[in-house]
DNA sequence: AACATTTTATATAGGTTCTAAATTTAGTTC
DNA sequence: GAACTAAATTTAGAACCTATATAAAATGTT
C-alpha cells in the first residue's frame, strides 16, 4: 500500500535538525537558550545540531555582542543563524506575452528580478524557453548570485498541471512547451523545476504575504481575463486528479464556454457595447485611442456615472455567482479576488459581499489582493522555499561566497 | 506557529511500532522475515517492537504452524499477528426516522449490528440521544462485547461538522442534539465521539470498502432525498472552514433552495405530475395505496415506456449538471452516486456519462455505490478506525476475554 | 581586587534504540 | 545420527538523547 517509514537513530537528529532549522526560518539570531526553550531538546543536543548544521552550511554562528537593548548578566550566549545565502529559489511568471523571473534568498527576500516581452504569442517553443533562460539569468545577476546556487525553480503557467507536474491540456501549446522548459532549464543548469499553475501559486502567495495569512481554508480567484481560482484547505493546496482542482471554465454561469470571461474582459466587452449606442455617460478611455477598461468603469461608477453603475451591477452580479458557487462548494473562510484588477476592484467587492448572502448558505469573508502582479511570482517563491524546507537535509549549501 | 516535535530516543520506537502495526493491519499473520522485508527494520528490532505489542495487548503471537501448503526448510519462523480484538469500534447512523449501530473489530470485520427507529420526527433530544444509546448496547451485546472495549465511535449526520467536531448549522435542530449525543455518550461510558457528516463518511466507505478502493481523488454523491457530496483529494477528506466541503444546495442548478431535491424526491415529484394528466403509459406505484417511486421509473423506462423515459431524460440532465458542476472545480478521478436509488439507478448513470464531455473539460469515470445503506456505517467505522490507528499507543487495550 | 551572582557552555555518566556480525537453535532431509 | 537450512539469539558497537555536575564568562558588590 504505501510507504512505511522505519526508523534509525539518525532519523532523530534529523528530525531535531529540521525542527530546529524550522525555527531559525522565521526568526533572526537565536540563542541556544531560545532554541531550548522552542523544541524542548536538551542544551547538548541543540549545541549538537547548531554545530552540525554550521558545518553543513546552513547556519552561521554570530560573534558574542549583547550590546543590543540594555546589559543583560551571565556569561554571554551562543547565537545563530539560518544563512539566508545558503542557496538561491527562482520563482518565475511565463504570462502569454511576457515572463518574469525573481531571485530571492532562502528567507524569501526578493533578491534580483528581470522580465521580458516576447517577441508575439506564437513564438516557437524553443524560442520561448530561450527568453525564459534568459530572463533567469539576467535576474540571477541582478541578485548577484551564480546558477549553480540555486536550489529550487518554480515556474507558474496559465495551464493545469498535476501532482507530477505534468500539464493536463496535452491538446494546447502549453502541453509540448511545458516539458520542454523543465528538461530545458535541468539539462542547462542542473536545476530542480517545479511546474505549477498559476492560480494555485496565487492561492500560496496570498498566503504567505498576501491577505490570506494564517489563514488555512482559502481561495484565490485570478478574475483578470478569465477566472481560474486555487484552493487551499487546513493549509494544504488541492490539486486534483489531473491538476484541474479550481477550474471553473465549464460552469454554467458562464456564458461561451472558452471564451475569455474574466472582470476585465467583461467590463470591455459590456462598455464597448454601452458606448456603440449613443448614451448620457462620462465613460470614456483613460488613454485617447484606447479601449474602456476596468477601472475607467469603476473610476465613473464612483463619480456617480448611470452608464458605468449599470455595468458595475453586471459584473458584481457575475462575481458574486462565481464566489457563491465555491463558496458553496468549498466553504473557505475567505475569498481573494486577485489578478491586475484587483487593486481598483474595491467598490465591486462591496457590492458582492452584499449578495452573496441570497447566493450561498456559507458567504466568506472577501478581499482584494494587495500583491498585484507580483501574486505568481511570490507564490512560485513560496512553492520553491516548500520544496527546499521539505528536503533540506538532503540538499547541498551553495558554497559561501 | 506551528508545532515543533522535536524527537526523543523513544520517538523511533514509535515510529517503528506503528510501522509495524501498519503492516500487520493490512495482512493476516506474518512471519518476522516478512516485516523485516516490508519495514526495512533488522531482525532483532522487529523482534524487540512485536514482543513490545504482544505485552501491550495488541498482537498475539501463533503457535508454529508450519503444515499450511507445503513444507518449508529451516527453523521455523515465529509468527505474529494482529489481535483484532484488542478493541471494537462503533459506527452510527442517524438518521431522521431510524438509527443504525454496527460494531467492528479492529480489522474492521463487522461483529455485531442493531437498528431501532425513532417514535417520530420531532421527538425531544433526550429522548432521540436515549434510543440511540440503547442501540448501541444492542448492537455491542450482538457482538458479544463491552461497553469498556470500544475505542473509538464514530456518528454520522445529515448536517455539516467542522473540523473540531461542531455543528455548523446551529438554528438547526442538529445544533443543540449533537453537541447533547456527544457529551451523553462519554459521560456514560467514557467513549471518545466523532461527529460527522453523512456524505463525507460515504466518501470514505467507497474509498475503503466501495467502488472507490484505491483511488485518492474521488466525490461520493448522496442522492436519493437531496445532493451532499464528500471529497476526498489526495486520498484525504476535506472539510472547509465550517464543515461544509462538498455542499450543493445552493447552487444555482437548484430549483426551490432548501427543498428536497435528490433523484428519489425529484422522480417522484415528477411522476405524479406526469400521472395528474391522462397519458398512455405503464407507469404504477409498486404496492398499491404508495406512491410511484424512482425504481419504477427506472423499471418503465428501461421497458421502453415513453413517459418514464422522458422522467429519466430530465433525471439524467439534473445529475449530469450536478456531476460537471463538481468535476470542473474538483477534478476527480472518480464520481460514485450512492444512497439508496443507487443499486437501480444503472441506466441513469448511463445516460449521465454521455453528457458529460458536454458540460465538463474532466470529466470523470462514474460509478455506482455498491454499499446500499450501510453506506455511512461503513464509513463510520473507516473514520473510528483511523482515529483509533492514529493514536494506537496512546490507547489501552481491552483486556482480553 | 576578591568574591558573589547569574547565565551559559562543556564534560561525564547513563539510558534507549538501532545495526551488524557471530553463534545457537529447531526444524527438515537423507 | 549427520548434513542442511532458515530463523532466533547473543554480543559488540554506534548514534543519539537526557541528566547532572563542573567550568567559564560576563556583571555587580564589598
Amino acid at each position: 500500500m504505501s510507504e512505511i517509514t522505519a526508523g534509525t537513530p539518525q532519523l532523530l537528529r534529523r528530525v531535531n535538525a529540521e525542527a530546529i532549522l524550522l525555527v531559525m526560518r522565521s526568526t533572526t539570531a537565536v540563542t541556544v537558550t531560545e532554541l531550548i526553550e522552542a523544541t524542548g531538546l536538551t542544551r547538548a543536543t541543540v549545541i549538537a545540531v547548531c554545530e552540525d548544521l554550521e558545518q553543513r552550511g546552513w547556519v552561521r554562528e554570530l560573534p558574542n555582542q549583547r550590546d543590543f537593548g540594555g546589559y543583560q548578566k551571565g556569561r554571554p550566549a551562543r547565537r545563530f543563524e539560518l544563512n539566508e545565502r545558503a542557496g538561491y529559489v527562482l520563482g518565475v511568471d511565463v504570462g502569454v506575452a511576457k515572463t518574469t523571473v525573481v531571485v530571492a534568498d532562502l528567507r524569501g527576500t526578493l533578491q534580483g528580478r528581470a522580465s521580458q516581452p516576447f517577441r508575439s504569442a506564437e513564438i516557437p517553443a524553443t524560442e520561448r524557453i530561450e527568453v525564459i533562460d534568459r530572463t533567469a539569468i539576467a535576474a540571477l545577476e541582478d541578485a548577484g548570485a551564480s546558477p549553480q546556487d540555486v536550489m529550487s525553480v518554480c515556474v507558474g503557467i496559465a495551464a493545469p498541471v498535476d501532482r507530477k507536474g505534468d500539464v493536463l491540456v496535452t491538446q494546447s501549446f502549453w502541453g509540448k512547451f511545458d516539458v520542454g522548459l523543465r528538461s530545458a532549464l535541468t539539462d542547462l543548469h542542473g536545476w530542480n523545476v517545479l511546474l505549477e499553475n498559476d492560480a494555485n501559486l496565487a492561492a500560496l502567495g496570498e498566503r504567505w504575504r498576501g491577505s490570506a495569512v494564517g489563514i488555512d481554508d482559502v481561495v484565490v480567484i485570478l478574475a483578470s481575463e478569465r477566472f481560474g481560482s486555487g484552493v487551499i484547505e487546513d493549509g494544504r493546496l488541492l490539486r486534483g486528479s489531473g491538476g484541474g482542482f479550481g477550474e471553473m471554465a465549464y460552469l454554467d454561469l458562464v456564458e461561451g464556454v472558452g471564451d475569455p470571461f474574466g472582470i476585465a474582459s467583461l467590463a470591455r466587452r459590456w462598455a464597448a457595447e454601452a458606448l456603440a449606442s449613443p448614451a448620457k455617460t462620462t465613460l470614456r478611455p483613460s488613454a485617447p485611442g484606447t479601449e474602456v477598461e476596468a477601472e475607467d468603469v469603476f473610476a465613473a461608477a464612483a463619480a456617480g456615472d448611470a452608464v458605468a453603475l449599470a455595468i458595475l451591477d453586471r459584473l458584481s452580479d457575475r462575481v458574486a455567482r462565481v464566489v457563491a458557487t465555491v463558496s458553496t462548494m468549498v466553504n473557505p473562510e475567505l475569498v481573494v479576488i486577485g489578478g491586475g484588477v484587483a487593486k481598483s476592484a474595491g467598490v465591486l467587492l462591496e457590492s458582492v459581499a452584499e449578495r452573496l448572502p441570497q447566493l450561498t448558505a456559507t458567504p466568506p469573508r472577501l478581499a482584494a489582493s494587495p500583491l498585484g502582479d507580483a501574486i505568481v511570482t511570490v507564490g512560485a517563491v513560496r512553492r520553491a522555499l516548500d520544496h527546499v524546507e521539505a528536503n533540506w537535509l538532503e540538499m547541498e549549501p551553495a558554497a559561501a561566497s
